[in-house]
RNA sequence: GGUUCCGUAGCUCAGCUGGAUAGAGCAACAGCCUUCUAAGCUGUGGGUCGGGCGUUCGAAUCGCCCCGGAAUCACCA
């Protein structure tokens, strides 16, 4: 990498000729603005001190030594305390001959041998999915593919919440109320026909409560003794003591939801390399606690409840299996956790959870470092913010939910919409142009959630829906299809054996140039940071770059072919490295569109 | 109340390991389709980076204090 090469260069003369020693990473190197000369610029001011001279004389100190060591610099101006550097055109070039014909380019080779375990999804199995859980979908793959692109080995997992008191409220509703319906005899997807017994108990539980109030009990006994949920809680009894009538009942009800959220992950283009059930493994972690305390890293109290201390830390005190001996939700995620570090030899283990739940994984991690598990620190959680609505928070029971099916067939058929009114496709087979739809408004949906950085809340507008236009995904692809389409109608498309080394470049196309040299570098950081919005950004700014400056140049027309050729090659580099980029966010690229 | 996170243009978002005049898109306005795809391009207007203090050559970026919003603090998951 240039930058590399002169910051290098750059710490060397600095410790000869100032006696500064400094670290080459610590030398900021970046690109020049936009109206000043030159292509990157090294901050001299940290060295002013130093050389006992003035930030200009500094700069230009530095700059007569770079020309001299560095034979990429061509030219160099100093404005203030900035030394920008004109670098060889023939250096972009260079770049481009060595890694246009690779088609990972940007990728890392594997290198690693233990896995990193990826927690994500993990849904209810009472309700449909909605965009709540697109974003964390989406985001889970997307870093999957970004960790496996930074030469790591990825497990992505999925911990399905196939138990407890909300599912056996949709079974025991659709007992009650669902007169034999099925997913067959109803042609509902499964997993709305069991959401919409989930929503029926909560009316039927809401009108007894009122009812309740009305003939004089109080509101908060109301609700903890309503008849229908003293009945759910009867029925989860029931279903762990192992009652067969209510288990086969559980799993036929599962079985909908899990054909439900099949068709919905597909869609989506998101898949597990393991699915683990809560029915099988929240038992796990009784264990590891009940050890715990004979160790005497947990207390236990009079009622011979277990506790874990966690004032020391900053935070409370947190219960890890209750007076009946029975365990709750972290105990569990701890066995979970063991599990899973056990099963695979993890390396890191990453859980893509909602923000909601970061104190509970600040307790966990602290309660597996108290325990005296070295992996503790292998744990991090990939926090999210919430999707909100116009109107604010999403509330099922208000009816303000956005769903997951609902929302991707709108998308579709507003992408259909759009792509007839346009006369894009008047050449089309239907089946390419169905699965353009497809493509184009899935396109849009990930675009539209992944470019958002992961920690910050988001607003989704649904009237407003989402756009085809400006910073969004079906731009990028345009910009692909667009070039894969002059690529088509040069007739040149295998440029493999041609060489640029004598073209000439203009400045916007080295500014193309300079973009895709980076990729490799935004790649890497986002691995680092978990974060698929700086390759959606990235793969923005390239499209538009691209676009901005190949709109108005005729590549086909140009007589001149050694530059026609260099042009083309230039644009498919491009198109390959946006393909990559948006590869890695599940956003599949057309030909045409 | 304690803890954590967020606050950048009318709206949605970039930029945050301190660097030059804070950027895009949408919306508004003005142009560009006998020229490789107009899902595009070019231009105009729009900002006290929530507020204040501090650190320094330099702060949207770091620290402290306020203000506003969100999440969380269960023998729920």
């Amino acid at each position: 990498m240039i930058e590399q090469t002169i910051s290098q260069h750059t710490a060397s003369i600095v410790n000869e000729a100032f006696g500064l020693t400094i670290e080459p990473a610590s030398i900021q190197v970046q690109k020049t603005l936009k109206d000043f000369e030159g292509n990157l610029t090294v901050v001299v001011f940290p060295f002013v001190k130093a050389a006992k001279k003035s930030p200009e004389q500094t700069g230009q100190f530095i700059g007569e030594k770079l020309m001299e060591v560095c034979k990429e610099v061509t030219k160099f101006n100093v404005v203030k305390g900035f030394l920008n550097l004109e670098i060889d055109s023939n250096y972009y070039l260079n770049f481009l001959e060595n890694n246009r014909k690779d088609s990972r380019f940007g990728f890392s080779k594997s290198t690693k041998e233990q896995p990193i375990v990826l927690e994500y999804s993990s849904p209810n199995t009472n309700k449909p999915l909605h965009l709540g859980h697109i974003r964390n979908n989406l985001l889970g793959w997307s870093v999957a593919e970004i960790l496996k692109a930074n030469g790591n080995i990825v497990k992505k997992v999925n911990l399905v919440n196939d138990r407890g008191i909300h599912i056996c409220k949709s079974m025991l509703a659709w007992e009650l109320f669902g007169n034999g319906e099925t997913p067959e005899n109803t042609r509902l997807k499964g997993d709305h026909l069991v959401g919409k017994y989930y929503v029926k108990f909560d009316q039927v539980l809401k009108s007894q409560v009122a009812e309740m109030v009305a003939n004089g009990t109080e509101l908060e006994v109301a609700e903890k003794t309503a008849p229908i949920l003293l009945e759910a809680q009867e029925m989860l009894r029931q279903w762990e003591a192992g009652d067969e009538k209510i288990r086969r009942l559980w799993e036929m009800m599962n079985s909908w939801v899990y054909k439900g959220f099949d068709e919905t992950y597909q869609k989506m283009g998101v898949d597990f390399d393991k699915i683990y059930y809560e029915s099988e493994t929240y038992i796990l972690g009784k264990e590891i606690a009940i050890k715990g305390l004979s160790d005497g890293h947990l207390v236990q109290r009079d009622d011979s409840s277990v506790w874990a201390d966690l004032r020391d830390d900053g935070l409370d005190e947190k219960i890890l299996l209750r007076s009946d001996g029975t365990s709750v939700y972290m105990t569990q995620d701890l066995g979970t956790a063991k599990l899973r570090h056990d099963e695979f030899n993890a390396e890191k283990m990453i859980y893509v959870v909602g923000n909601e739940q970061n104190y509970h994984f600040d307790v966990l991690k602290i309660v597996l470092r108290k325990l005296g598990y070295a992996w503790a620190d292998s744990i991090s959680h990939l926090s999210y913010g919430m999707v909100e609505l116009p109107e604010g928070k999403m509330k099922s029971r208000e009816g303000t939910v956005v769903d997951a099916d609902d929302l991707i067939e709108n998308m579709i058929e507003t992408a259909k919409k759009t792509t007839e009114e346009l006369g894009k496709i008047d050449n089309f087979e239907s089946d390419e142009a169905n699965a353009l739809y497809h493509t184009i408004a899935l396109g849009a949906l990930k675009y539209f959630i992944l470019k958002v950085d992961p920690v910050k809340n988001m607003l989704f507008n649904p009237n407003e829906s989402i756009d085809f236009n400006g910073n969004t995904g079906p731009f990028i692809q345009y910009t692909h299809a667009r070039i894969r389409s002059l690529i088509k109608r040069s007739g040149l498309e295998n440029l493999d054996e041609k060489t640029f080394a004598d073209s000439s470049v203009l400045d916007k196309e080295k500014q193309i140039l300079m973009l895709l040299h980076d990729f490799p570098n935004v790649v890497k950081q986002a691995g680092d940071n978990c974060s698929p919005a700086l390759i959606a950004n990235y793969a923005f700014d390239l499209a538009k770059e691209f676009n901005g400056f190949y709109q108005d140049i005729p590549v086909l027309k140009e007589d001149d072919q050694t530059l026609r050729e260099f042009r083309l090659a230039l644009s498919k580099f491009t198109a390959d490295v946006l393909k990559n980029a948006l590869g890695l966010l599940g956003i599949t690229v057309p030909e045409r569109m």
